[in-house]
DNA sequence: GATAGCGTTTAGCATTGTCGAACGCGGCAG
DNA sequence: CTGCCGCGTTCGACAATGCTAAACGCTATC
């Protein structure tokens, strides 16, 4: 195990830490939080506010995230090759299938939402680019945990959270739907995550035929399921998309 | 001046290195960029790789910005309170004007977009939130520039690059039409910044009455502009925008 | 107007990150 | 096939670097 920079640790601690607490955070909170003394705690927080990647509040002194994350983070975006691949044919199904469309991948303990595109009707949505679903109980994230051993590991050794009355936190129970995913090729999300909501999902291959992502499309269960089932012309525009990115991604057809 | 800590500047200064450069980097380039040796780099490399901020290639061993980055970034976003407060306000302003609106906050050397409201029509638009514009050609640049003293004092400092033909990059010049920005309470950007393109911003103030950012809506000159001139119902509905804001942020109308 | 808590600064020690050189590996040319 | 060059990576020793603990000024509170 080779040793990693101590204050970068530190400072990447730091700036998880300002991520999860909802509001601003005190230098004393940060210090103890991390059990550092406050003088280091601070030489951090000073170097991380120099480059913009915190903010401190002039009336309070408290610390939160900076703009600077915001502007390297929409950097990320424009460099993904999936993202860009994928920015045609998630378009057209969201038309075809008149649903919001999203696109995820493997970080950490969860799918992050790296594409994300509206419903195609008038109604007030918010942008979910950016944000993180568990890779339990969505469509996304089976699809991933089914088709990429490191997301599979990720799913084994998470709490799986229940969410609804339906969520599968049991990992023999996950444990089959994964296998019956691998071998139908998608995975279904049917008010697992939210109550009321249902979603489909497929794996996207890169060149190596390994899984780099899922697309999927989510909405309310009367719109997106025909008696209690998934209407099967939703699965094959999904799979179809999958397909075709994969594809443009250099992935051979057998 | 308090010193900083050495390698998180370093690494600061590797993740906007690899923000900049469009392609995934190597190794050696990025040590020879910041005159580093191999090994120093490498150890900041690691450490980012292992928090997230930046991935490698396993094919090339080069290096790209990391998902994490992206992660922070929205986070960023979700506890912008100017953000939050104004979101209701674009919306009405999109369906009212008929154009795209933009909100920024000033960060470094520029405006960075922290909201974009789409025009309401079903054209193609990519999202620009992330994104950073001029002080000196911009709407949103100008309306920040004529109000807060750090964002002048940026736009004096920084090279002003000319776009267009009528982009104004002469110092004396910017001054009065920041003058003229402050008598008014808007600026204007008549195809300074793009070709065809017009905008119109006004700045939103806190409860120390102090400017935190400016909204706008840009669109193209035809629909935007009348014989030439801004349309008075535009520059009236973007100032009452502003105003909303800012008494939602607590600032008294005098 | 004393107190308690905050963010900040200081000084000295030793831990920590840095550096130059060497390593293993792959691609390329001879 | 073999030698070479470039890559990313590891190693070990030095001292510069960042850490710790204690003291400082400040504001808000009772």
């Amino acid at each position: 195990m080779a040793k990693n920079i101590q204050s970068l640790e530190r400072a990447a601690a730091m700036l998880r830490l300002l991520a999860g607490g909802e509001r601003r955070l005190g230098l004393s909170d940060i210090a103890s939080s991390l059990g550092l003394a406050k003088a280091t705690a601070h030489g951090i927080l000073r170097t991380l506010q120099h480059e913009g990647f915190v903010e401190q509040d002039p009336g309070s002194g408290r610390y939160q995230l900076g703009a600077e994350l915001l502007r390297l983070g929409t950097t990320y975006l424009d460099v993904h090759e999936l993202r860009a691949r994928a920015l045609v044919w998630t378009d057209d199904l969201a038309r075809s299938s008149g649903e919001a469309v999203y696109l995820g991948v493997l970080h950490q303990h969860g799918v992050l939402i790296v594409h994300h595109v509206f419903r195609p009707d008038d109604s007030r949505q918010v942008l979910e680019v950016g944000a993180m679903q568990p890779l339990h109980s969505t469509a996304l994230g089976k699809v991933l945990a089914a088709t990429d051993p490191v997301a599979h590991a990720e799913l084994v050794d998470a709490k799986r959270e229940p969410f609804t009355a339906r969520t599968v936190t049991e990992l023999d129970e996950i444990e089959r739907t994964l296998d019956l995913t691998r071998a139908q090729g998608y995975a279904a999300d049917n008010e697992e995550t939210f109550e009321g909501v249902a979603a489909v999902a497929a794996p996207i291959y890169d060149r190596r035929r390994l899984a780099v992502g899922s697309v999927g499309i989510t909405g309310a269960v009367e719109r997106v399921c025909r008696d209690g089932e998934l209407r099967p012309e939703l699965i094959a525009a999904v799979r179809d998309t999958a397909r075709s990115v994969s594809r443009d991604l250099g992935a051979k057809p057998f």
